[in-house]
DNA sequence: GGTTTATTTCTCATATTTGAGACATTATTT
DNA sequence: AAATAATGTCTCAAATATGAGAAATAAACC
C-alpha cells in the first residue's frame, strides 16, 4: 500500500543500491537494530528491492560503512590539504565534517563507541589512525604556536571539534537553524571554545 | 548460562525494577530497537525477571521516559534556582546536564528529534516547554547585558549548549578524558563558545 | 510498438523476538 | 528452620522480522 507505487524520476541499478545505502545510514545512525522495513520506506522501496540488492542485513550494514569511511576520509582528506596554515586546515576540516552530514556522526560512532574493538589488523581502524594522527598534528602545532588556549587538553579539542560538528548535523537534520549560518556558529564557537 | 547466578549483592522489588530501568536507558539510548535480552543483560538480570517487572516493551520504554523526565527536571531546576545570576545559572544548569548523564542525552532526543510530533495536550512537551521557556530567559537576559556575544543567536545557544552536554557525556561513558576535568573544559568552551 | 530491465505485489518458509506458565533454586524474614 | 518473596531455568505459543520465489506491472531502450 503505497502512496507513490512509481516515482517520476527513474533510476538506474547503481542509483537505487545507493539510494538504499544513503536511506540505510540515516535510519541506522538513529536506531541500529531497526527493521530492515523502516530502511526501505525511507529509500521509498519494498523490502523486496532491498533484499535483491543486498545478500543479507549484515552486507548492507558493511556497505553502508564502507560508503561512510569513503565519502568521510576523501571529504577530510582533501579539507586537510587546502592550505598549509594549520588554523585554515582546522576550519576547512571543520567545515568538511559538517558536510558529510550524518555520514560523519556514524563515522565517528563507529570508530569511538564503547562497543567498538579497536584493531591495527582492521583496515578501517588503521584508515580512521591516520586521519586522527594528521588531525592531532594539526592540535599540537597550534598548541605549539600558543594558538590555543594552555587551559584545554589534546583530547578535550577532539571532544569539543566532535561534539559541534555532530550537534550542527542534527541541527541541520532537524532543521532548527539556517543552513548556511550553521557553519559559521559552528567555526565561531569553537574557535573560540579552544581559546583560538 | 550466566557467569554468576546470583550477585552477592541482594535487593528488593524497587531496587531491581529501578536497575533495570536504568540498564534499558543505557541500552535505548544507543539502539532504540534493541532485543531485550540486551537490556537483562545489562541490568545483570535474565529477560524473564524483566517480563515480571514490565507488561510489555512499550511499558518498559514508558517507564524509562518518565524516569529520564524526572531526574532531568530535578536537576535542571534545582540548577536554575542555585543562583540569580544569570551567567551563574547557565553554568549551573551544564553542570546538572553532565551529571544527569546518559538520561539527558535520551531526554533531549525525545524532544528534539525529527520523528517527535509536540504537543501541548501532551504533559512532557509541556513540561520541557517550561524548562526551554526559563532556559531561553537566561539567554535572553545575557544578551540584553551584553554578556554573549551579537555573532549568535538564541538557537545557535541552544545547539552549543546541548552539544556540549552530549559530547561530554559521551567521553564519560567512554572514558576519554579525566571526569573531573571534564565540566570545567564544558564551561570554558561552552561559556567563550557563546562569546561570554 | 515490442523487447528488456527493474520494481512491485503476493506468498511462503524460516529465524528471531516477545511474553508467560510451571516449577526449581536462592534470599529474606521471622 | 520454616515460611515467604524474588529470581532463575525450562518450555512453549504468538508476534514480528527476514529472506526469497513467481508472476504482474511499469519504465527504459531500441
Amino acid at each position: 500500500m503505497r502512496n507513490k507505487p512509481y516515482l517520476a524520476t527513474v533510476m538506474n541499478v547503481q542509483d537505487t543500491q545507493q539510494k538504499i545505502i544513503e536511506a540505510a545510514i540515516l535510519v541506522f545512525n538513529e536506531d541500529p537494530s531497526s527493521p530492515l522495513e523502516k530502511v526501505a520506506e525511507k529509500a521509498l522501496v519494498t523490502r523486496r528491492t532491498l533484499h535483491r540488492y543486498f545478500k543479507d542485513r549484515n552486507e548492507l550494514v558493511q556497505l553502508c560503512e564502507q560508503d561512510i569511511r569513503r565519502n568521510c576520509r576523501k571529504g577530510i582528506l582533501a579539507a586537510m590539504n587546502s592550505s598549509s596554515d594549520a588554523l585554515k586546515q582546522l576550519e576547512h576540516m571543520l567545515y568538511a565534517g559538517i558536510d558529510c552530514g550524518v555520514k560523519y556522526s556514524f563515522f565517528y560512532k563507529m570508530h569511538n563507541m564503547h562497543d567498538h574493538q579497536h584493531h591495527k589488523a582492521n583496515e578501517a581502524c588503521v584508515e580512521y589512525d591516520e586521519i586522527d594522527a594528521c588531525y592531532k598534528n594539526i592540535i599540537k602545532q597550534l598548541q605549539q604556536k600558543r594558538k590555543i588556549s594552555k587551559h584545554v587538553t589534546l583530547e578535550w579539542v577532539k571532544i569539543l571539534y566532535n561534539s559541534i560538528i555532530i550537534g550542527t548535523i542534527n541541527a541541520q537534520v532537524n532543521h532548527l537553524v539556517e543552513r548556511k549560518e550553521l557553519k559559521n556558529f559552528a567555526w565561531f564557537s569553537f574557535s573560540k571554545g579552544i581559546g583560538a
